[in-house]
DNA sequence: TCTGGGGTCCTAGGACCC
DNA sequence: TCTGGGGTCCTAGGACCC
């Protein structure tokens, strides 16, 4: 069996935590520069409040007091998650986890009569330990696991915890279950699937199995087969990430190719960080631009270069050097950029690092990797603002980010941990 | 005026090899 | 006019997830 163990709307929940007050009251948080809604609360989705709603669209509610407002903050988010993640650690042998908010449960060799009462238990310890109300879904593959957690979610009855063990369960989960909410089965495929007829997950179930490998190649026979019971997305073991990207909307339209620069290098700085950070190294920079794609009154441009290391790196001054020299292969005047990205891909283990023949200086990357250590040991964790590069020039690209509604550091800083009081 | 950020996997098609 | 067969690797683009 698995048990999806899934944070009930995870961002508000973190905030009311520490503002009680929003308890009842209908809550949104906001992406970054308060952009776009990210995470909702019971009562603003019933208000019809759109995941992905652009703010502006509904300020006005917030304006005659109709609903609350959090700017998103990842630190404490981050903090809370890490939270609840111990707490499951300590309770079974093996979890995945599968997202900020999300973890699977890997219950091999738990006797079944033992699960509910563990998952029920769990639900309860996180919720008097972090504040934090979770739901969990248990079946015995994860995609059905992942529908029983949205019933334990929906359905107060459940006090948390669903579980489909059996066939007749199976049916019924499947046949209330519209096609689009089934793992695996996006926006895209769903409307396809309901010009077809198939409306239901059971509908989905229920075709043959050449007509989902004829239309859904395997991918959609992988979904085909855990929705009727058969694991197919097995418990996987830690992989290392292939790519980390680092990349921010500006608070402002940017022209200026020295402005950019600095945005592009401290976002390499970033992505170079958080290599080190896991003992890794990249082969590859990519740097994208772009402009607003939201005006139509303004010329378009989406570019972006890739930049190959002959010698693999993680230290800041190589990162930054290659991101800078593909911005210039693909930076024009006259255009208005909205955002930035860089993205570095090709990852190895920092130890197996393959020394290219050509051109390659020990002593120079020696220097540069100890001069990196340095500055990561001098800095906060995680950021790059007080031992930087010249070309990043004034500071750190989150201070430029608008968050007007912005929480405190509760669980991170203890001088904001006091202020609650 | 105002519209997020970070990932993965799969497939088709082109380039290349013998 | 007529131009094989089999394979690998890489990349771009599309789909999905949170």
């Amino acid at each position: 069996m698995y048990a999806l163990v899934d944070c009930n709307n995870f961002f508000v929940s973190c905030e009311r935590v520490f503002r009680p007050q929003l308890e009842g009251k209908p809550v949104v948080v906001l992406s970054n520069n308060d952009g776009c809604v990210v995470a909702r609360s019971n009562e603003s989705k019933s208000m019809g409040i759109r995941m992905g709603t652009p703010f502006y669209q509904i300020s006005r509610l917030a304006d005659i007091g109709k609903l609350e407002v959090c700017s998103s903050n990842y630190t404490l988010y981050g903090d809370m998650s890490a939270r609840v993640m111990s707490i499951l650690t300590d309770a079974v042998p093996r979890i995945e986890i599968y997202s900020i908010d999300e973890a699977f449960l890997i219950l091999d060799g738990f006797n079944e009569k033992d699960v509910r009462p563990l998952c029920s238990h769990l639900v309860a310890k996180i919720r008097k330990w972090t504040g934090i109300p979770v739901s969990i879904g248990i079946a015995p593959t994860k995609t059905l696991a992942k529908i029983a957690s949205h019933f334990a979610k929906k359905y107060p009855g459940y006090k948390g915890v669903c579980m489909i063990d059996d066939d007749t369960k199976r049916v019924k989960a499947l046949s209330m279950t519209p096609v689009g909410e089934v793992w695996g089965i996006g926006r895209r495929l769903a409307p396809k699937l309901e010009e077809a007829g198939v409306k239901t997950a059971l509908d989905y179930a229920c075709r043959p199995e050449s007509w989902i490998r004829e239309n859904f190649m395997l991918h959609g026979l992988r979904t085909w087969m855990e929705l009727r019971g058969t694991v197919c997305v097995e418990a996987e073991t830690e992989a290392a990430r292939k790519s980390i990207c680092t990349s921010r909307s500006f608070s402002r339209m940017l022209e200026d190719e020295e402005e950019l620069s600095e945005k592009v290098s401290d976002f390499a700085a970033r992505c170079a960080g958080k290599l080190r950070e896991e003992g890794t190294a990249a082969g590859d920079v990519t740097v994208m631009l772009y402009t607003n794609r939201f005006r139509d009154d303004l010329e378009q441009y989406f570019p972006s270069a890739t930049v190959r290391l002959q010698t693999a790196a993680s230290n800041t001054q190589e990162i930054v050097s290659a991101a800078l020299r593909a911005m210039k292969m693909i930076y024009r005047p006259g255009y208005k950029y909205k955002k930035a990205g860089v993205t570095v891909g090709n990852i190895v283990p920092a130890e197996a690092v393959q020394a290219s023949l050509f051109g390659f200086d020990p002593e120079l990357r020696s220097r540069n990797d100890r001069l990196s250590r340095l500055m990561d040991q001098v800095n906060a964790p995680g950021t790059s603002s007080l031992l930087r590069l010249a070309s990043q020039k004034s500071g750190h690209y989150s201070d430029d980010i608008r968050r007007e509604h912005c929480s405190r550091r509760y669980s991170t800083s203890f001088d904001e941990l006091l202020e609650i009081r």
